[in-house]
RNA sequence: CGGGGUGUAGCGCAGCCUGGUUAGCGCGCGUGCCUUGGGAGCACGAGGUCGCCAGUUCGAAUCUGGCCACCCCGACCA
């Protein structure tokens, strides 16, 4: 492709209204332009690179056993009721009614009409196990659309479903997913980690995101300082701890704390560390109120709780809730003398010598209070998100916090859909039975904006070379000249004829330009023929990412091309 | 939806507080000259319903009210 007749509108600025590093980057570079909130048109550049990741995508899914479909994305709302999520999703899902009046929804994720597809055509154990998958877009009426490509409303993803006759075959098929998600994200060239997610009531290790780190994502991932533990921060689990040996002898004082109500202002009040301190909250559950008690330095997961609790919705309660619950307003709740609700402790309270807690009475506390007998507790638990240098559950390492972006979710579904909307096969025995299902998501235009987070500098973007939207890019540079441009067009043609994609900076343009173009754009390697060198049979060759030049023959470009393409480092 | 903020040329902004000629600046864009190894220079030029609607006023980008759009912080997720 030709510089001068590609659309590329780069930009010299940032526009005023992007945020992030890739939203800003991709702008300028001209990838993409914004129609309207988290709806964007792909240009020639951005479409490049997203078709790429879509093509090693395709590949990996194919080579192991997936096979590709196209699913409507306009879904009429039988299905949806069917399954319970007509009601259940809310308003991320964007509805709206044909002429007919009939209700119809745009597909945010496609469990329902895959399910109703196979459902339909598969009916013995012989057809199964079968994986499903498409690449395509997904439309999610987020809350809030930002950050571009990261978050947006209009997305591709690559999505996947897999149906088996049993549930050892369906963990076979989900180590498979796990294993071409691996080898996926190691082809597009990105540093990611898969971590253990919250599987929700299924359990177990069936669930894994695959985070590509870097340090503006928006996920936080728990890791293990020594061995290979990596997760979720609403996943990760936290040993036990020690029960306390030396609980305290001294006697509860109940003492004033006028207007004193948060963490760091008790703390600050008693001249007393936050780790002294037991919150008490109080959270509003399907199941009725419940009490939480977490050490003061620590943040409640409530994700964990959710899960120990076995309850759909949890929030964290209002004033009113509060009083109902405690008997004392907002800021002095604390766990004696609590009745009628459940209290839940996380472990570290139980490690505590002393505690200092709210008296559920406007403006005090109480001091030297016993967490083991100084309050009923139901149950103890992992009720807390785990912090930096917390002991790793697997090993004796410790935690370390990462940010992350998630870019995969592979998911161990079991007979969630093939229940509710009556999937079933006949067995051996000639039993009806239940598909086991699993399903398996990708996000592909995140994976683009992900791949710019990770990969970047204060010139521009630095594409990893299996995602960039062209690999080589050949800028000639000085005045114009027949010998500069004959080699360039012979470059350009040997680099397309070995099937290197390579773009040629033909403009009339001066080096200035092209070069903070290119740098912009993220060309992994740029061919600059300029006369000096040329003279002498020479072409100047520069990696994007370690801005190392060197000069090469006319001859030797091909392979040192190649090799620096093989020898790129993630 | 709650909290904060912004809408003036393709992009980035000034002007608004204190209403008053023809609404400015930089970049970009067009033409010509010149220049060609890190976003050159000169000259000429095109491009604006000042987000929309109403109101106040002799007069509104500027003041008032309403609406809309977009961005940031929270709950969601690929």
């Amino acid at each position: 492709m030709r510089m001068s007749k590609l659309l590329v509108p780069t930009l010299k600025e940032d526009p005023a209204d992007a945020e992030v590093i890739s939203h800003k980057l991709m702008l300028r570079a001209g990838m993409i332009r914004k129609l309207t909130a988290g709806v964007y048109s792909y240009l020639p550049l951005g479409y490049r690179s997203l078709r790429k990741v879509e093509q090693i995508v395709r590949e990996e899914m194919d080579a192991s056993g997936a096979q590709e479909v196209f699913l409507p994305m306009v879904q009429p709302s039988e299905l949806w009721k069917e399954s319970g999520r007509w009601d259940y999703y809310g308003t991320e899902l964007l509805r709206f009614k044909d002429r007919h009046d009939r209700e119809c929804c745009l597909g945010p994720t496609h469990e329902e009409v895959i399910t109703d597809l196979v459902r339909r055509d598969v009916r013995s154990y012989r057809d199964l196990p079968l994986n499903l998958y498409q690449i395509q877009t997904k439309f999610r009426d987020e809350i809030r659309p930002r950050f571009g490509l990261m978050r947006g409303r209009e997305f591709t993803m690559k999505d996947g479903y897999s149906f088996d006759s049993t549930e050892a075959g369906a963990e076979t098929t989900y180590l498979l997913m796990r294993d071409a998600y691996e080898r996926i994200f190691r082809r597009c060239g990105l540093g990611f980690r898969a971590v253990e997610a919250d599987s929700g009531p299924i359990g177990g290790s069936f669930s894994h995101e695959f985070m590509v780190l870097a340090n503006t994502g928006e996920d936080t991932v728990v890791s293990c300082d020594s061995c290979d533990y990596a997760a979720n921060l609403e996943k990760a689990e936290l040993k036990p701890g020690d029960v306390s040996l030396n609980p305290t002898s001294l006697v509860p004082e109940k003492i004033s704390t006028p207007s004193v109500k948060t963490i760091d202002e008790v703390s600050q009040f008693l001249g007393i560390s936050p780790s002294d301190l037991v919150k008490t909250l109080i959270l509003r559950t399907d199941k009725g109120p419940v009490a939480v008690l977490i050490r003061g330095d620590h943040e409640v997961n409530e994700v964990k709780v959710k899960n120990y609790l076995s309850v759909t919705e949890l929030e964290l309660a209002d004033e009113k809730l509060v009083i109902e619950a405690t008997g004392g307003p907002l800021g002095f709740s604390g766990p004696i003398g609590l009745r009628g609700v459940t209290v839940l402790a996380d472990h570290a309270i139980r490690s505590m010598d002393t505690a200092v807690v709210g008296a559920n009475e406007r403006d005090f506390h109480i001091i030297n209070v016993s967490p083991l007998t100084g309050f009923r507790v139901d149950a103890y638990g992992d009720f807390r998100s785990a912090c930096a240098g917390d002991p790793c559950p697997r090993c004796s390492g410790h935690l370390v916090m990462t940010r992350g972006i998630e870019v995969g979710h592979i998911f161990k579904l079991g007979t969630k859909y093939s229940e509710s909307m009556n999937a079933t096969f006949l067995d051996p025995d000639g039993k009806e039975t239940f598909m086991v299902m699993g399903c398996y998501g990708i996000g592909v235009s995140r994976t683009v904006a992900a791949a710019i987070e990770q990969n970047h500098d204060e010139d521009g973007i630095i594409f990893p070379p299996p995602i960039a939207p062209f690999t080589v890019i050949i800028t000639t540079v000085g005045a114009k000249s027949e010998e500069i441009d004959a080699a360039a067009e012979k470059i350009y043609g040997m680099l397309w004829e070995q099937g290197i994609d390579t773009l040629l900076d033909d403009r009339n343009e001066r080096p200035g330009v092209k070069f903070k173009d290119a740098d912009l754009i993220g060309i992994p390697i740029r061919i600059t023929i300029g006369k000096k060198a040329l003279a002498e049979g020479k072409v100047e060759l520069r990696s994007r990412k370690t801005k190392e030049n060197s000069l090469v023959e006319l001859d030797a470009v091909l392979l040192a091309v190649k090799e620096l393409i093989s020898g790129w480092d993630v």
